[in-house]
DNA sequence: TGCCAGGCCGGGT
DNA sequence: ACCCGGCATGGC
């Protein structure tokens, strides 16, 4: 059923080229920094972390936080931000050098938990550190994924984030790329489709899927 | 103009 | 174990 969903998607809208950064580092950094927020404010903060070549793990590391706060400012909960990607710069230093292929080279479960282990790092924030910068085998849930499987009913209004990861990863073949374009499509049904306040269901590509009666809420 | 955005943590029941 | 407030900026 979802992997129909995904084909669906996918025949409708495209490719979506994602995660929207260049290298695998920047990802990191967006992932951290887009926590309930919209990406375009996280853009401005890259982009002053770029202007002043910050973008290595070596090189944002040794930039205090009360300066990184001030270059993290636009991307909101700055302060919060700012410890938070300290803090996981502290872990790659410490862990692996800064190298982000070491990190990625270690098993797939052990180092999920230890971002999770990580002040700040939450599971939709390893998952999307997992599979967009690391290429590995981790569907990404957010909030796009929740709403959007829960009015169609296939997922319950109260299932938590391991429910609807399994729920998703079961029914698919075990593929990055796969992992990668279908949370991509998803963002971009929830963002245009199925917003919290003025849904366009109707519009949606995946509007005959809807159960007798409309959307769950 | 208020409401919302690709979460997560910590403290209170 | 659950619930809830706090965190903050910028765009529509």
């Amino acid at each position: 059923m979802m992997h129909d969903v995904y084909r669906r998607l996918f025949d409708a809208l495209g490719p979506q080229y994602w995660w929207p950064g260049e290298t695998p580092f920047e990802i990191i950094v967006g992932a951290v920094l887009t926590q309930n927020t919209n990406w375009q404010n996280v853009e401005k903060a890259i982009r002053n972390l770029r202007e002043d070549d910050l973008l290595a793990p070596a090189a944002l590391h040794a930039v205090p936080v009360e300066e990184l706060e001030e270059l993290l400012r636009p991307a909101g909960y700055f302060r919060v931000k700012a410890r938070r990607l300290h803090n996981l710069l502290a872990f790659l230093m410490e862990q692996y050098n800064g190298d982000l292929d070491a990190m990625f080279a270690s098993n797939v479960n052990a180092l999920r938990e230890e971002l999770l282990s990580l002040n700040g790092i939450g599971p939709e924030t390893a998952d999307s550190i997992l599979l967009y910068a690391g290429g590995l085998p981790v569907f990404v849930v957010d909030a796009y994924t929740h709403r959007i499987l829960s009015r169609h009913g296939w997922i319950d209004m109260e299932a938590d984030y391991h429910q609807i990861q399994d729920f998703l990863q079961g029914q698919l073949p075990d593929d990055p790329a796969l992992f990668n374009e279908y949370h991509a499509l998803l963002v971009y049904v929830g963002k245009h489709y199925c917003r919290k306040r003025s849904p366009k269901c109707d519009e949606c590509p995946l509007h005959d899927l809807l159960p007798e009666g409309g959307p769950g809420l």
